[in-house]
DNA sequence: ATTTTCAATATTGGATCCAAAATACGGAGG
DNA sequence: CCTCCGTATTTTGGATCCAATATTGAAAAT
């Protein structure tokens, strides 16, 4: 029998680029309706344009970066509307997740959402915020990944990142990133009973906050 | 002033390639499970391999299509799991877009509904199945559009089109065509009577049997 | 001053070519 | 007969090159 049945294979520069890609999106460093010139970042990522292109087509897929046809792509930007229109799918989506998460929780999983929260505690009192912002999302999907759904997962995942660049925002201001924490706490207690619907109140609590602070920070209607 | 704002652009290979594609993987044409040679696909359209694994990637994003680096692309084959999973998370989803859009509902709507579903009926008459379902197709999605949440009504689009390779079995059926047939009018019904719960309830039931008549047609686990 | 036209430039879209990896094949050995 | 191993072939991944389209800017006309 064989030792590894999932054989690993050797990294392509495609899914190099989308990683950085996205990083480079969600941590704001290319601003919310910047145009993406294959180009230049193709030589910055020292790759050529052919895989750059094709990561710019499933961030595409993801909403991450709006394409138009002969004028090339360019970081998607949120209106309101559309932050409230994301959130309430997630709404949708993860009340789901959590139900199905919590029926099945053990206590291993409460273990790894206690290290997740901690991490994200310890990036808070620093201010780190893309420390933060990878644990916050760590805690999240730690959680929902339970639900045995992967579609509904990946799903979930998709409509968190295309929001992560406004996110970044939100974590600057000290005041929030201590709501974050203890909001999540309140989750996790939640969770450690195993109340569903607690663990749902709190998160559907969790998400209006941050829907109301992000409110400001856009445009009324781009 | 202009005639056209949005300026009509030259249609590119990869948005042909992309429809082409869709085609030939929801109307069964590339089998679930079928490897995606992009020779063979690229000369059969007179195309590039650039355009077609740029349509490849966009698929991928929409799960109609799996990719394994350096194995290629390859049709996505649903366990009955999966399509559990699919239809659960469309109920999620529709649910909402019928509570919104019933609200909006004008009348030039309930028209528009009643032309699609005509056609359905034509076509389930004539056992025509492509037709049905592409008239079954615009029907629903009619109705979901009026919500006003394209993000939502996109999401249940792409779940929607994740599963056409079934459904096409399940038309094939003519018992089936007329049970859709049935349950579409129940549903237009209810939307007339601007009754958002009885909507959602047949909507429910009509994904229901879909489930239960093509859970034998697929593997329980593969 | 404003608008229009038209050429120059920049940028994207697509085709071709080469490299890298996986698969298929065939022979040697057990 | 089966397994293991090495080579040939096929297929994908990526780079480069060329074509098509959009953008920019300056000159000309109103």
């Amino acid at each position: 029998m064989s030792p590894d049945q999932a054989r690993r294979r050797p990294p392509t520069a495609q899914q190099f680029v989308l990683a950085e890609l996205r990083r480079a999106i969600t941590s704001g460093r290319l601003r919310p309706g910047a145009p993406i010139r294959q180009d230049a970042l193709a030589e910055e990522l020292q790759v050529s344009r052919v895989p750059l292109r094709e990561a710019l087509k499933m961030l595409q897929g993801e909403g991450l970066v709006a394409y138009e046809a002969h004028r090339g792509y360019f970081v998607e930007t949120l209106s309101l509307d559309d932050l409230r229109e994301v959130y309430r799918i997630r709404e949708l989506l993860e009340e789901e997740a959590v139900r199905r998460a919590v029926a099945r929780l053990t206590d291993a999983d409460l273990d790894r959402l206690e290290s997740a929260q901690e991490e994200v505690e310890r990036a808070a009192a620093a201010g780190d915020v893309p420390a933060m912002a990878a644990a916050n999302r760590l805690f999240h999907m730690t959680l929902f990944d339970r639900a045995g759904m992967p579609r509904l997962a990946r799903l979930i995942r998709t409509l968190w990142d295309a929001t992560d660049a406004y996110r970044s925002m939100y974590y600057g201001d000290p005041g929030n990133r201590e709501r974050v924490v203890k909001e999540h706490r309140a989750t996790l207690d939640a969770l450690r009973r195993r109340s569903a619907d607690e663990a749902v109140t709190t998160l559907d609590l969790h998400r209006a906050h941050a829907v109301a602070d992000l409110a400001p920070l856009l445009d009324p209607a781009p």
